[in-house]
DNA sequence: CCGGCTTTGTGAATGCGTGCACGAGTGTCT
DNA sequence: AGACACTCGTGCACGCATTCACAAAGCCGG
């Protein structure tokens, strides 16, 4: 009777918010807050507080009326949802540009998501050492997924390879997969994935900036645009 | 009057849709497909058919009925629409870890989005070359912003430095801003901001994980789920 | 030129997410 | 003890997104 059944279903936006939830009241603990209101945590959120309330509401009844909710123990709750109560081995595919940044960044482990392991083809990047690991073949990806139990692999291979390298990752018995490929991959239904698509995001933004000067500016010289930019 | 004016404002969901279709016809025209069909678009964009016709539908009646679509036609109109015709030049904030990775990207350039520049505030990293570009010191970031009438800042610091770095990228004119600290940036609402943050993607295939396990196996020894793993 | 086949474009139904508004608790001050 | 100020939890209404389903439109073969 540890933990009590989460009371329903969370819906997928609440769950992608929790995440920023989290972080904002791990930085207030440090900060040695220990109460905090809806109001506040979606100021340092950037959203509506109701949102906050619900979201929070999901987890279960942790608030308390005319006070807030103690931080301390959101952060737990929040933690145990998301299943943050152990860590989460990772296995990246692909030690190229992408895959060095990702090993190399620290932010990972700490985060409770260590890097098991690195693999690649490419038979001149096998041996070299990335934030600590060691870059293997890619045959022994399986090998590495199995001993260290991981369940999410990271795809960060060249376009053309990223369905293969998705394909090794759940015939190894991968779950979840985060995608850094701008590729649609193709899986089985039970395997979740996530993609990071730079580019996509990018023509995203292109697409405002687009949308912002078209029907404005019918003049050639596009100068300052700068100034009144106040926060 | 050499283009129509967009019909209607186009729904966000679509926009973020339309890259993927857009990099999938440029595929498909590469592999000498001159027409496709909603289904065949959907199929390769892993969505559904009638949303690939609604999404193209904001964009004008350029389908033929019983026919398809023209590849190429569609090309130019979604890179129209997206504003990719003419390119974006992009500016880095944070010659880090990421911001070193995102120089040396080539996708980036090669995608209509050339790095006009690097900052950072280290000295010991300005004047050093990444990909191409050489890395400045921050205080130069207006100028470069004005010169090479940049829109579009990238956030690559770490977390702390991450809102100054924003506040900075606004002063010098930037509109839009893709942030990959995990930070919650607050900008004045006229400018655009997108946001990658791993750690967020991670946690939220982490809570599916957790998801999975949870009131299925209560067996310590988590082994081979992998097998009737087919596409 | 007609009939059948294909595929688009879109109205309508449904579902999901957001935000308001307010009742229901909780703490505080007199 | 009672009144007041505060803040949560949530019912409700609204709007956006998805999906279905079908009429309209184009092609082709005879």
């Amino acid at each position: 009777m540890p933990v009590e059944r989460p009371r329903r279903r969370i819906p997928e936006a609440t769950v992608a918010r929790l995440p920023v939830y989290l972080r904002i009241l791990a930085e207030q603990a440090d900060l040695e807050v220990d109460r905090i209101s809806s109001d506040r945590l979606a100021e340092l959120a950037g959203v509506n507080a109701a949102k906050v309330r619900k979201d929070l509401s999901y987890l279960g009844s942790y608030g308390t009326r005319g006070v807030g909710y103690e931080v301390s123990f959101l952060v737990y709750q929040i933690r145990r949802e998301l299943g943050l109560t152990h860590d989460w081995p990772v296995v990246i595919v692909g030690a190229g540009n992408l895959g060095q940044a990702l090993a190399g960044y620290g932010g990972f482990g700490e985060r409770g998501f260590p890097v098991a392991g690195i693999v690649d083809v490419d038979p001149s990047k096998i041996g070299t050492v990335l934030g600590g690991v060691r870059v293997r073949h890619i045959d022994e990806l399986a090998q590495i997924v199995q001993s260290r139990r991981v369940n999410i692999g990271v795809v960060a291979t060249p376009p053309a390879a990223a369905q293969d390298a998705a394909e090794r990752l759940v015939r190894a018995g991968v779950t979840s997969i985060l995608n850094f490929a701008p590729v649609v991959l193709t899986v089985p239904r039970s395997v979740e994935v996530r993609k990071v698509d730079l580019a996509v995001e990018l023509q995203i933004l292109s697409y405002h900036e687009q949308r912002r000067s078209d029907g404005q500016l019918r003049s050639v010289g596009a100068a300052g645009i700068s100034r009144s930019a106040s926060a």
